[in-house]
DNA sequence: AGCCTACATGTAGGTGTTCTACATGTAGGC
DNA sequence: GCCTACATGTAGAACACCTACATGTAGGCT
């Protein structure tokens, strides 16, 4: 599976990043897994980007997280707050509406 | 109709505006009537986007351009080129890829 | 005359999210 | 001793978008 030019992503990684999260606690690097995964592979977001970004997600009240020591290794844990979960919703919708006003553009139903 | 957060177009601008050239020449200011049009309302993009993109995009070759006066008002009409047309089938192809991708992730079919 | 809206193009400068590249360290297999 | 997988993080650059401004014509209303 090729690769979704992930600068194209500007703007939906937030949704992306929530979503992951949703159904289950997790920590960044599986949180990537999880990204390439439930993409098919398409998405391989880098360290650098998703490490600053669920910084951002956390200060903005949206994640809270907390560190844990699994087999000698550290891992900062990152799940849903309640805020999280409204705007996650509201990321929801505005794709599904965001993707609906592209997909008019480019592959418009003829009207004749 | 809601508009959609224009910060998010990032990366798709020049599908839209390579689209809105497809069946027929516009100026800058009918690709901006155009965009809206065909978005049902919701695509409110802003001249200082969409001038500097068009010169953008005539630049990398997708696009020509030629002054015209009509009615005391001059246009640039811009037409795409063959390597525009090309250039289009696979921002197209790259959208759907993205859309399906955003969606896998976004609106998980449950497994079970 | 004066004002407003629609039409029409363009530039300057700022913002912010993403990227690339680097830095650090543990665990475990070969 | 080396490599890969696991795991987190920072610094700095890139770049496509935004806001705000600048300029000018045409035409309607008062």
């Amino acid at each position: 599976m090729k690769d979704v030019n992930t600068d194209a992503l500007r703007g939906h990684m937030d949704a992306l990043l929530l979503s992951v999260l949703e159904s289950e606690p997790l920590h960044g690097y599986a949180i990537i897994e999880a990204l390439q995964e439930r993409s098919g592979g398409a998405l391989n977001v880098p360290t650098g980007t998703v490490y600053p970004a669920l910084r951002r997600l956390e200060q903005a009240g949206y994640l809270a997280s907390e560190w844990a020591t699994v087999g000698g290794r550290k891992r900062r844990t990152y799940r849903l707050t309640s805020a999280g979960r409204t705007a996650l919703a509201g990321e929801r919708s505005a794709w599904r509406r965001f993707a609906s006003t592209i997909g008019s553009v480019l592959e418009p139903r003829p009207t004749k």
